[in-house]
DNA sequence: ATGGCTGGTAGAACCAGA
């Protein structure tokens, strides 16, 4: 069983992409984030040619938005607002095995990392506190997937020492993602697989002139599961090449495969 | 070089992303 998960930055303008990915690589699910589409004008039909019968939306007109599209039965299990203000930002479903998936958009949280000057910062510190409270009484066996807009090591970013007063990297952010980490136990599957001090990147920003060149990435999107879930996982991809197809996301698909 | 880009939506020298 191979689980997806990518920032997809409007799946109708990537459409073409999303359609390369998923018949080249072939993923049994593909969590998607940032889909910038309502429901009613979510593109299921090009999924459901492909294979992926299981839909399950919760989108927003503009901005945000997650969805699951699955070739296996999966059923909806609930949508979180982790920030306590209607934004779509959470897909939740129960696997055939039983297993959860989540699937979550994690605010990035404005430029400034200060509560005070940047309301926005508060609401990602706040989203991640309330993910905190349903991890430290989730029993279920669960992957935790999606765009966390955190890179937590070192060496999940281009500049340490560059990058500690910008939010995705600041050492308050790095706290907060780790105690939701404890909280669970979570095992963080891209680490598991690509162990540090080997740099990781899953996202590189559309403004440099030659992203591959400069490679100023940040490891932002990420897979975790469950101890025993974490324990069935038998390998763990990220596609860098899909950075450079067509019209691209300025995030890649990472992938993990699970013995079930 | 904290923006050099991008998409959605309106129909803005806009907003948000990170």
């Amino acid at each position: 069983m191979k689980i997806a998960s990518w920032n997809i930055n409007s799946v109708r303008a990537r459409l073409d992409i999303v359609e390369r990915f998923l018949t080249e690589m072939a993923p049994d699910i593909l969590c998607l984030q940032e889909t910038k589409a309502e429901n009613g004008s979510f593109p299921v039909k090009a999924f459901h040619e492909l294979g992926y019968d299981h839909v399950i939306l919760n989108g927003q007109k503009m901005h945000h938005g997650v969805a699951i599209v699955s070739k296996v039965p999966v059923t909806e299990e609930r949508r979180e607002d982790w920030q306590a203000n209607g934004e779509a930002r959470h897909i939740g479903v129960r696997l055939p095995n039983g297993w959860r998936l989540d699937n979550v958009y994690i605010p990035a949280g404005g430029d400034i990392p200060d509560r005070e000057q940047n309301p926005k910062f508060g609401q990602k510190l706040d989203f991640i506190g309330r993910m905190t409270d349903w991890s430290s009484t989730l029993e279920e066996p669960t992957i935790l997937v999606g765009d966390f807009n955190i890179a937590p090591f070192e060496t999940d970013v281009w500049g340490h020492k560059q990058l500690l007063d910008v939010v995705s990297h600041t050492p308050i952010e790095v706290e907060t993602l780790s105690r939701l980490r404890e909280a669970h136990d979570w095992v963080d599957l891209g680490r598991h697989f690509i162990p540090e001090p080997e740099r990781l990147y899953t996202w590189w920003s559309y403004r440099a002139a030659d992203w591959r060149a400069s490679d100023k990435g940040r490891r932002l999107d990420h897979m975790w599961a469950s101890p025993a879930v974490a324990a069935k996982a038998i390998g763990h991809q990220i596609h860098k090449d899909c950075r450079d197809w067509g019209k691209p996301s300025d995030h890649i698909p990472i992938v993990t495969e699970f013995a079930m």
